[in-house]
DNA sequence: ATGGTAGAGGATCTA
């Protein structure tokens, strides 16, 4: 199974480059976030003419995540919904639509758009620790860490240092802080490996790059998109790549895609 | 000197 993941900042603005990059990278599973499209709204016949079927969670204006999949696509569940324990209590409602899962080729697959965090120590950068607690609460009371799971998305979290194009300079902003590292650690402790390291060690290795001021060409940029996938899958993991590719061109996401070819 | 660009929407807000 090749599981792909992308930020692709607007389905509308970027859908001739979705569809483009569908027929020649080819993957079973897209996970797709910052669609920025309402449900009633998603082209769901743009990716049934390539194969796929979709699971859309929006709203419209921000945010958005979906699923495409040519492996199946059940039990489709949007936002983290109530909590099973106790669905009166405080059941973390839909908190933006960055969150929806959905079972492809025996998968349980979720996209997934972290908070972006904004400024340290802003109520959005308390939102986006929560929202990363949630998240592991969610997977604990929907999944086991046994099952074959992958959650896939834009964590708005650079792992490590190896994973920011200036450590030094990007000390104390978001996206690297010791709170959203621990947090995303929480995550991945949950039982979940990130795919793209199982293959690679080097640093310098990004994901995503400013629009602004040329980032992408001076190579400055974040490693911030994760494959994120179970024991069951880690150990079947053969390949893995960032498609840097889809990032130049005309009119790309500020976001690549990210591949991950799992063993059957 | 918080710039620089892109998207949504129709003024700014978000990233």
């Amino acid at each position: 199974m090749r599981i792909a993941t992308w930020n692709v900042n607007s389905l509308n603005a970027r859908l001739p480059r979705v569809e483009e990059w569908l027929a020649y990278a080819q993957p079973d599973v897209l996970c797709m976030q910052e669609t920025k499209v309402a449900d009633a709204a998603f082209p769901a016949m743009a990716f049934s003419a390539l194969g796929y079927e979709t699971a859309s969670h929006g709203d419209g204006r921000w945010n958005g995540v979906a699923i495409a999949s040519r492996v199946g696509l059940s039990d489709v569940v949007g936002g983290f919904g109530a909590s099973a324990a106790d669905p009166a209590d405080a059941a973390p409602d839909d908190r933006g639509a960055r969150l929806v899962a959905a079972t492809c080729g025996g998968v349980r697959v979720h996209s997934v758009y972290v908070p972006n965090g904004r400024s340290v120590g802003s109520e959005h950068y308390a939102a986006k620790l929560s929202w990363l607690e949630d998240l592991r609460a969610y997977l604990e009371r929907t999944c086991a860490p046994g099952d074959d799971v992958a959650v896939c998305g834009d964590f708005n979290v650079a792992p490590e240092d190896r994973d920011v194009w200036d450590p030094a300079a990007m000390e104390g902003s978001t996206h690297v802080t010791e709170p959203e590292r621990a947090a995303l650690a929480a995550v991945q402790a949950w039982g979940l490996s990130d795919a793209f390291r199982l293959c690679y060690q080097q640093d310098q290795l990004f994901t995503w790059w400013d629009y602004r001021a040329g980032n992408f060409h001076k190579h400055m940029g974040l490693r911030i998109d994760l494959v994120l996938v179970s024991k069951s899958l880690a150990e079947r993991v053969s390949g893995a790549l960032v498609d840097r590719n889809a990032r130049k061109g005309k009119q790309p996401s500020d976001h690549a895609p990210v591949l991950v070819d799992i063993d059957r």
